[in-house]
RNA sequence: CGGGGCAUAGUGUAACCUGGUUAACAUACUCGCUUUGGGAGCGAGCGAUUCCCGGUUCAAAUCCGGGUGCCCCGACCA
């Protein structure tokens, strides 16, 4: 991608109606614009970062069977009435059509997805039964928060699981765990991340999240100082001690939760009276978990997470492009072409050799602001190709994370077939 | 939903308390010349129903009333 036909541009002031660190960087490098509270596009770079997210997240998902399908965002109000959520959930947008018709604008999709299931599955023999989607989800939220990290209109990913008894469930709940903490790590959230016990429902007496720390994070939880346990503040009353330990102290930590599982029983299931035939031809109520990842507030707690006072800085596999590549050109330098055609070919190479590019080619723009541009935009990897390197038939690399920069052959960098070699 | 704050060119601010007719500055943008390794310089230019509605006044960005929007704290969060 050339920078100089990238829509959009960089912003120098700091928005005055955003006090999170994370939505300033993001609205000021170009990658979301607010519309309104809580309610924000995302601008091609901002949609390279989420759906590489995305990537992430179905790929770890699919790996523990769960198979996409996209379901609707416009709801009828009768099914919501079967679970009596129409009344009780007061975040559920509501919107009338022109014949009267009601519906809720779908904050989660249990309503949805019981029926849908429960029209393919009558035997033992059908389950389980794993799906998920990856979709706008909408909550009138009293009060928004922090740019992505609360809005009333955001991206989740939501699992749903299908099993003949508790045990089953059981024990997909923990792949499920795993392959959260896979994800987790893969976007380089895991450190900073703890699972934690939270309230529960009827059917199990807990549920658990996964809570990044950082003081943006609108949740408090309560470490373990010994077996790192933790714990949501909403249940830390029933436990003066640690349940897994025994230890009497505990961190307190500002959080983000940025997914949680859910083991949800028959809660969903009984209310579309959904059974299944067992073994012994008698019926039973299904029994179904929930899992979801919030993909927009995770991209908003990563940059809350991995930034500094230039910028951002993102982990690799997230990146909106893998390298940065800025050309630094004096007009009235005597090799100007050289450096033109130089650049060019690295672009040109380094494009077929699979490497996301983001080219600055931009020819008005003074060395400065490129590389502060490139310091916000924080790309992983900078590549620099000026009058300065080229004397040494060089480029100059430098990882966004790093202070200190190299220089490198450009035949060598020409030959690069991986990422990490440069 | 309780409390606090804010609203003025695209963006960030000033002027508002103490009302006075070209609404200022910076930045962004356009043109010209110069410049080119950490947001370059000079010159010229474009750009504002001062959030909306109403009131007071000879006169309102400024005072008063009522809305709306945005941010923050708290409560809430299947």
């Amino acid at each position: 991608m050339l920078q100089s036909q990238l829509f959009t541009k960089t912003i120098r002031e700091i928005p005055k109606d955003e006090e999170s660190k994370s939505a300033q960087l993001l609205i000021r490098a170009g990658f979301i614009d607010k519309l309104s509270a809580g309610v924000y596009t995302f601008l091609p770079l901002g949609f390279r970062v989420f759906s590489n997210i995305e990537k992430i997240i179905s790929e770890e998902i699919e790996k523990i069977g769960g198979q996409r399908l996209l379901m609707p965002t416009l709801i009828p109000k009768s099914y919501w009435q079967k679970t009596n959520r129409w009344k009780i959930f007061k975040e559920l947008f509501k919107v009338k059509g022109k014949n009267g018709q009601e519906y809720g604008l779908g904050p989660t999709h249990e309503e949805v997805v019981v029926p849908l299931v429960q029209k393919y599955v009558s035997s033992y023999k059908d389950l389980p039964c794993y799906v998920y989607q990856i979709q706008t989800k909408f909550r009138d939220e009293i009060r928004v928060k922090s740019g992505l990290l609360r809005a009333r209109e955001f991206e989740m990913k939501d699992l749903y699981s299908f099993h003949q008894d508790e045990k089953d469930l059981e024990r997909y709940y923990e792949r499920v765990k795993k392959a959260y903490f896979k994800i987790l790590e893969r976007v380089k959230l895991k450190e900073k991340t703890y699972l934690t016990l939270a309230s529960g429902g009827t059917f199990s007496k807990f549920s658990h999240e996964f809570q990044t720390l950082t003081p943006a994070g609108e949740d408090t939880i309560y470490i373990c100082q010994k077996c790192n346990l933790a714990i949501n503040k909403e249940i830390k009353k029933q436990f003066p001690r640690c349940p897994r330990c025994k230890e009497e102290n505990f961190r307190k930590e500002k959080a983000i939760e940025v997914a949680n599982i859910f083991k949800l029983g028959t809660k969903y299931t009984k209310p579309f009276d959904f059974k299944f035939v067992n073994g012994k031809g008698e019926k039973q109520w299904v029994v179904m978990g929930c899992y979801g990842i919030g993909l927009s507030r995770l991209m908003g707690a990563l940059v809350e997470v991995h930034h500094d006072n230039k910028g951002i800085i993102w982990p690799k596999e997230v990146a909106p492009f893998d390298i940065h590549l800025v050309k630094i050109k004096n007009q009235k330098s005597k090799i100007k072409e050289k450096i033109e055609r130089v650049t060019s070919e690295i672009y040109n190479t380094l494009q077929k050799r699979g490497f996301d590019v983001l080219y600055d080619d931009r020819e008005n723009k003074s060395p400065g602001e490129k590389l502060v541009d490139a310091d916000l935009i924080g790309i992983p990897k900078r590549i620099i190709v000026s009058e300065r390197t080229l004397k040494k038939n060089c480029v100059e690399v430098k990882e966004r994370r790093e202070k200190k920069s190299k220089l490198v052959k450009i035949a060598n960098l020409l030959k690069t077939k991986s990422n990490k070699n440069i």
